[in-house]
DNA sequence: AAAAGTGTACTATGGATATAATACACTTAG
DNA sequence: CTAAGTGTATTATATCCATAGTACACTTTT
């Protein structure tokens, strides 16, 4: 079953989005596999405490995508191929570096000091 | 003047926050200084293709942080005391590089791989 | 003084996001 | 079989974002 219960909602992003993006980083991370049932979207609408059509569209859009299978009255199950995972490993994290550098270069930082914080930061943040 | 020709708008953000934001890094890096002259609104507006309204939106924002100064007629200019600036360049990339941190660890990513991707794309990214 | 430029305000419209409330067909568990 | 759960679809409402057009007062330039 994937889980979303580590998913905290914020602010100014659309929620499908994030719902979106929670999904295809648990693939990414290979926490989510292929075949791995969903949550139904009344029940993941009650634990985030969103709207089911909110849900829906997130669900949608995946399926659209090719990230999970529906079929009426049945659960939803991921559906990722190897390729698929693969190119998601190699994409995501390469487009949220370049977004990250891209911003520390905008704030006048240099590299060295952009390592040394996102070092500091990562041992600081929540050691789970 | 302060510079808007380097602000490149990517959508999924709203267009008013990335002009704030623009003005808040070049605050931040030293490149927008307190006094210093702002576009017209109409002006910007034709220069980023952008709604005049939404120009007045960002900087009616930015002027009630206090981030800038407008009287009817004059031009605006930029206001940041050195305490202002002082916590902005304290606290802006600890912000980013903190959502950047915690969206690699989503991705399943280690702390080596993250700064090694860092310091590839630092050099790769347009040398300007 | 006149004209141009600037800040500011207002109304109206359209699209995207999210909620609310139903409704119905299908699958699964009892 | 029956009931509960599930996917799917629909209509309506509210808010935010952005655009469009207009208007007016003030400042600066000519």
């Amino acid at each position: 079953m994937v889980e979303f219960t580590t998913l905290r909602l914020e602010d100014g992003v659309p929620i499908y989005l994030q719902i979106i993006r929670h999904v295809k980083a648990g693939i990414a991370a290979g926490t989510v596999v292929d075949g791995e049932e969903l949550p139904s979207r009344r029940a993941l609408s009650a634990l985030l405490g969103v709207n089911p059509n909110t849900i829906q569209k997130a669900f949608r859009l995946l399926e659209e995508e090719g990230w999970l299978q529906s079929h009426t009255g049945a659960k939803s199950l991921i559906s990722a191929t190897a390729e698929q995972v693969e190119a998601l490993r190699k994409n995501l994290p390469d487009y949220q570096a370049r977004a990250f550098v891209r911003s520390m270069k905008a704030l006048g930082a240099t590299c060295a000091d952009t390592v040394a914080l996102v070092e500091t930061l990562w041992k600081e943040e929540e050691p789970e």
